[in-house]
DNA sequence: GGTGATATCATACGAACGTATGAAGGGAGT
DNA sequence: ACTCCCTTCATACGTTCGTATGATATCACC
């Protein structure tokens, strides 16, 4: 029988020049403030391409934003794996990982604060990314808390105390350097900046000081 | 002399009514997606009044962050003025009150993302506010840490943690709802949730364990 | 009571928008 | 060689955008 298709995340040749254009000016300049005349310019092709590959600029909006949070998933799946067996470090692991992708993908912070920010629905297979991600911090920390390693709470909510970190601090970037004087572009800042999150991480989750006099 | 003039901050009549009509649709529609005719007609005046009161849309947007931040100040001022002598109470405090903010100004964080997220420079005015409040919050964190209450660490970018929670949480409420099941339209959840980050501050703060066994 | 400043109004203008349409390319299979 | 099918292209359409313009309204003040 027939499945609903799942909408595609892999995209070659056209359509993959025009996510990747998308990509970069939504994030840079939000939906409305994107043309697919932009789009199409930056992805050195023609005004009529997304209308033929996707249908509509929403519909390729909706590609871009499911394909950009995808990666994530076993991303983060491969750092927990490859952390010690203490969920404290595994945590720690997913922090520092969370952070890199961050970096490496600066784009996805404003997708996503654009997407919360709309009243248009989140598309579905972003929130089960998501969704997830979340679920995998917070089953990682029932574990340390039932191994006595980490303080008793709600494990989905204290997730959420983490996970709020590195997206919010990649996302106000620029508003940390031109008003707080904390340049990320520094390797040596934001490494004290990442360093920062993970001690307080580990504070904020462990059931006895570490470290501390 | 003349002093360079301060772009004021308070509006009457019209002109309030623009700012009023612009904060809540910029914040659900963005820059971009919001016409100078949505705004006009929501504020119940005629098509010119923006370019007549402000001298163009984006004036008018700049007068609108600039005046959604700046209450912030005296409400955490109080806040901390309040709260005990001890500065881990203060902290729970501050955060409760950010919370609190966040809820009776639900456009606040979509405002913020949405500056965060576009090129366009971030207003002076704004900045200093962002650039008080944090230092507000790290030199009462500093304050802790010389009274021995609170554990070692970088004061301003420990502040960062701090603020990043109730900011995302805030933002994210429709994610947390569709995609983990956590509504925050329900008092009880919301509770729940306000509880749950000032716990985790709390843990990441303190010298020494607080109420754990 | 007329005069000038301040504010509001209806309307016009050119530019940019998303999408639709149909023609032109370009290999694979026969 | 010819036919499909997939893709790319140039162009047109109707709408909406931000701002400019000039007329009208309101009201304090001499």
């Amino acid at each position: 029988m027939n499945q609903i298709p799942e909408p595609k995340l892999a995209y070659d040749g056209t359509a993959a020049d025009l996510i990747q254009a998308a990509r970069a000016l939504f994030a840079l300049h939000g939906y409305e403030g994107t043309s697919v005349r932009a789009i199409t310019q930056r992805a050195g092709t023609n005004l009529g391409a997304i209308t033929y590959h996707f249908g509509s600029k929403r519909a390729l909006y909706e590609a871009v934003i499911s394909s950009a949070l995808e990666p994530t998933r076993e991303r983060f799946a491969a750092a927990v794996a490859a952390a010690g067996d203490e969920p404290l470090d595994k945590a720690e692991a997913l922090v520092r990982t969370f952070f890199d992708f961050l970096q490496e993908n600066a784009d996805l912070p404003p997708l996503m604060a654009q997407q919360l920010t709309s009243p248009e629905p989140i598309p579905a297979a972003a929130l089960r990314t998501i969704s997830g991600n979340i679920g995998m911090l917070a089953s990682l920390i029932a574990e340390g808390q039932a191994s006595g390693s980490m303080r008793p709470g709600d494990s989905r909510l204290m997730a959420l105390s983490i996970a709020a970190q590195p997206i919010w601090l990649t996302l106000a970037r620029r508003a940390l350097r031109e008003g707080v004087a904390i340049d990320q572009d520094d390797p040596n800042t934001r490494a004290r900046l990442v360093q920062s999150v993970v001690d307080f991480v580990r504070a904020g989750l462990a059931a006895y000081p570490e470290n501390r006099e």
